[in-house]
RNA sequence: GGGCCCGUAGCUCAGCUAGGUAGAGCAUCUGGCUUUUAACCAGGUGGUCGGGGGUUCGAACCCCCCCGGGCCCGCCA
C-alpha cells in the first residue's frame, strides 16, 4: 500500500490537512515536499471517503530574519519587520507576495488545489484574538511547558506575544509591559512605547505558540512537517503540550518528512543559495515529475535530487509507471499504479504521450512542425497537430537540454568546411552516396535504403558505415536515425558537406 | 550532548511491523533484428545486503555495540 493511503487508514471523521511555508525567499524543490506530502495525504483521505479540507498557510507575518545572499544590502533596515510589510526585491508589491506568486503559479501547473491562507489576514481579521487572550492569561504555564520540554531557559521579561512596534515596524525588539484584553502595552528598543490590539495585525505569536494556535483556530487534524520540527523537545513536542494543556485540543497527526538534498551539494536552503526554485524545476521537467519525485519516495527518506542525468532517469521511471498503468508493461510493484495516479497532472492516453528522451532527440533534428509531427506519428502519436500539452513539454525538453543536458546527448550540425579525418574506404562510401544523392528521391526511406545498399555492396560493417555519416555531419559516432535525419536536412547542404569531406 | 534518516549490483533504489533460497530499473557484456525513439527482444556478468556480536531450525529483516555518510536540535521558520 502506498504511504499516503497507509497514513490515512486509521483516520475517521472530518479532516483538515494543513501545510505551511514561509515566503522568506524563493520557494524551492525542497519546500515542495511540504505541500505535496500534504496534497497526497489529502487525496488519500478523500479517496477513503472522508470529508477533507486542504490548506496552505503562507507565513507572511514572519519577520525578515536577516539580509539573505540574494537581497540587497539595503534590506538590513527591514530586518525584524513582517514580510508582508516589506517591499518586494524587484518591482511592485510586497516581499511576501513577490515570492508567493511564482509558488502559486507552480502549484497551479502541478495541479495542486489548495486553500491559501495568509497568516497576516488571520491576525488582521482577529482570528487569533481569543487564542492570544488565552495565551496571555496562561503565560506562566506556557513558560514552564517550553522550559521543561525544550530544555531552554526563558528570560524574565518574556511574553508569549510579540507586539509590532508601531514606530519602527519591528517585531523582535519589543517588550510587553502590561496586558488587558484587547490591549498589550509595550516598549521598544527604538525608544517607542505603545499598545497593540490583539484583534488586529499589530503583533504576533512566536512560532512555538503560533503553531498550536493555528491548530485550534483552523481545526487542523493532520500536518506534515520537516524533521527539524519533529526533533525531541522541538516545536511539535511543545506545540502538542500547549495544544492539550492550554487550548484543550489534540495535536494533529504528524507526518514527519526528510529533506531534499541537491545531489553533491547538500540540503536545499534558499538562504545558502543551494536550492533549485520549484518554478525552475517545472521549467526543465514536466510538471508531473515534481509530483512523482515526492509521491514515489517514503517521506522518512531523504531525496537526492539531481537535475542532470538523474532527472532524465526520473522521467524515464515515471514513463515506465505510466506504461504499467496503461497495461503496456507488467509489474509486481503494487504501488506503481497508485504512484502514477498521484503523480499525473492530467488524463494521459497512449496516443497522447511521447517519451521525453524521444523528444530530446527529435527537437535537435526537426525545426518545423511538419517534420516533427510525422516523426511523432511514426512513434504512435495519434493527433493531427501538436497539442498544447506536447508543445509545453517540448519547451521543457529544450530548456532541460540547454540547462542541464549532458554533452553526449547534444548534437549540432557541423559547418560545411569543418575538418574531418576519413580513410579511403570511408571516403569511398560517401563518394558513392554523392553519385546518386542529387538525383534520388530525397525522403527518409529512400535515403535509408540507398545507404544500406552502398554499405552492403561494399561489405562495410553497418555500424561503422553509419558512423561515417554521423562523424561528418555532427562530429559524433552515433546519432539519430540516419534516413530521417538526412531527409530533414537541406539536400544541397548535405551534398556540399559530403563533397568537402571527401576532398 | 540529544535525536532522526541512510548504508543492499557500477548508479538510483525496492525488500525490513507478518524472519523462510538476494530483487527492479539504469549502466555494462553477448546474441537476435537487411541498425537507430543512442530503439526493441532474449540472455549473461555483477552483491560475504557497512562491520561485529546476540536471539532463532533459519536474519538484509528482530535486539545490542561499533564504523561511515547526511540532516536536525536557542531564537526564527
Amino acid at each position: 500500500m502506498h504511504w499516503a493511503d497507509a497514513f490515512v487508514q486509521d483516520l475517521a471523521g472530518h479532516q483538515t490537512v494543513s501545510t505551511g511555508i514561509s515566503p522568506s525567499g524563493p520557494i524551492h524543490v525542497g519546500n515542495m515536499r511540504e505541500i505535496l506530502t500534504g496534497n497526497f495525504i489529502y487525496v488519500a483521505s478523500r479517496d477513503r471517503g472522508l470529508e477533507t479540507r486542504f490548506i496552505y498557510l503562507c507565513d507572511d507575518m514572519d519577520p525578515l530574519r536577516k539580509v539573505y545572499p540574494f537581497l540587497d544590502k539595503s534590506y538590513s533596515s527591514y530586518v525584524g519587520r513582517p514580510l508582508y510589510k516589506i517591499p518586494a526585491p524587484q518591482g511592485e508589491g510586497t516581499y511576501s507576495e513577490y515570492f508567493l506568486r511564482p509558488f502559486l503559479d507552480t502549484l497551479d501547473t502541478i495541479n495542486v488545489k489548495v486553500e491559501v491562507i495568509r497568516t497576516s489576514n488571520l491576525y488582521r481579521e482577529g482570528k487569533f484574538a481569543e487564542a492570544i487572550d488565552v495565551v496571555m492569561k496562561n503565560s506562566q504555564q506556557i513558560r514552564s511547558i517550553l522550559e521543561e520540554i525544550s530544555g531552554r531557559d526563558i528570560e524574565e521579561n518574556w511574553s508569549p506575544y510579540n507586539p509590532i512596534c508601531e514606530s519602527c515596524g519591528r517585531i523582535s525588539t519589543t517588550s510587553v509591559t502590561s496586558y488587558s484584553f484587547p490591549y498589550v502595552e509595550y516598549s521598544c528598543k527604538c525608544g517607542h512605547t505603545g499598545r497593540s490590539d490583539v484583534r488586529k495585525d499589530q503583533g504576533k505569536l512566536p512560532w512555538r505558540i503560533e503553531w498550536p494556535a493555528k491548530w485550534k483556530i483552523l481545526g487542523v487534524t493532520v500536518e506534515p512537517f520537516g524533521k527539524d520540527h519533529g526533533a525531541p523537545g522541538g516545536s511539535y513536542d511543545t506545540g502538542k503540550a500547549i495544544a492539550e494543556k492550554i487550548f484543550g485540543i489534540s495535536a494533529p497527526k504528524p507526518m514527519i518528512y526528510e529533506r531534499i538534498l541537491l545531489k553533491g551539494k547538500g540540503a536545499m536552503h534558499s538562504s545558502t543559495g543551494i536550492a533549485i526554485p520549484a518554478s525552475e524545476m517545472i521549467r526543465v521537467a514536466p510538471p508531473q515529475i515534481l509530483r512523482f519525485l515526492i509521491a514515489r519516495s517514503q517521506p522518512g527518506r531523504h531525496i537526492d535530487f539531481d537535475p542532470g542525468l538523474g532527472l532524465l532517469n526520473l522521467i524515464d521511471e515515471y514513463e515506465r509507471y505510466r506504461d504499467i498503468y496503461f497495461g503496456l508493461e507488467a509489474s509486481d510493484d503494487d504501488d506503481a499504479k497508485r504512484i502514477y495516479e498521484l503523480s499525473r497532472v492530467r488524463e494521459e492516453r497512449p496516443g497522447d504521450v511521447v517519451s521525453f528522451r524521444h523528444l530530446i532527440t527529435l527537437l535537435q533534428i526537426y525545426h518545423d512542425d511538419n517534420g516533427l509531427l510525422s516523426a511523432l506519428k511514426r512513434g504512435g502519436y495519434t493527433h493531427n497537430s501538436i497539442s498544447g500539452d506536447l508543445r509545453a513539454e517540448m519547451d521543457v525538453a529544450r530548456s532541460w537540454l540547454d540547462t542541464y543536458g549532458p554533452e553526449q546527448m547534444k548534437f549540432t550540425l557541423l559547418p560545411p568546411d569543418a575538418p574531418v579525418e576519413l580513410g579511403e574506404s570511408e571516403k569511398a562510401v560517401l563518394k558513392e552516396f554523392l553519385q546518386t544523392g542529387q538525383s534520388m528521391k530525397w525522403d527518409a526511406e529512400s535515403i535509408h535504403n540507398r545507404i544500406h545498399e552502398i554499405l552492403r555492396s561494399g561489405n562495410t560493417d553497418p555500424k561503422e558505415g553509419f558512423s561515417i555519416f554521423y562523424r561528418v555531419l555532427i562530429g559524433k559516432t552515433r546519432g539519430p536515425r540516419l534516413g530521417y535525419f538526412l531527409s530533414n536536412l537541406d539536400r544541397d547542404w548535405v551534398m556540399e558537406r559530403l563533397k568537402r569531406a571527401v576532398s
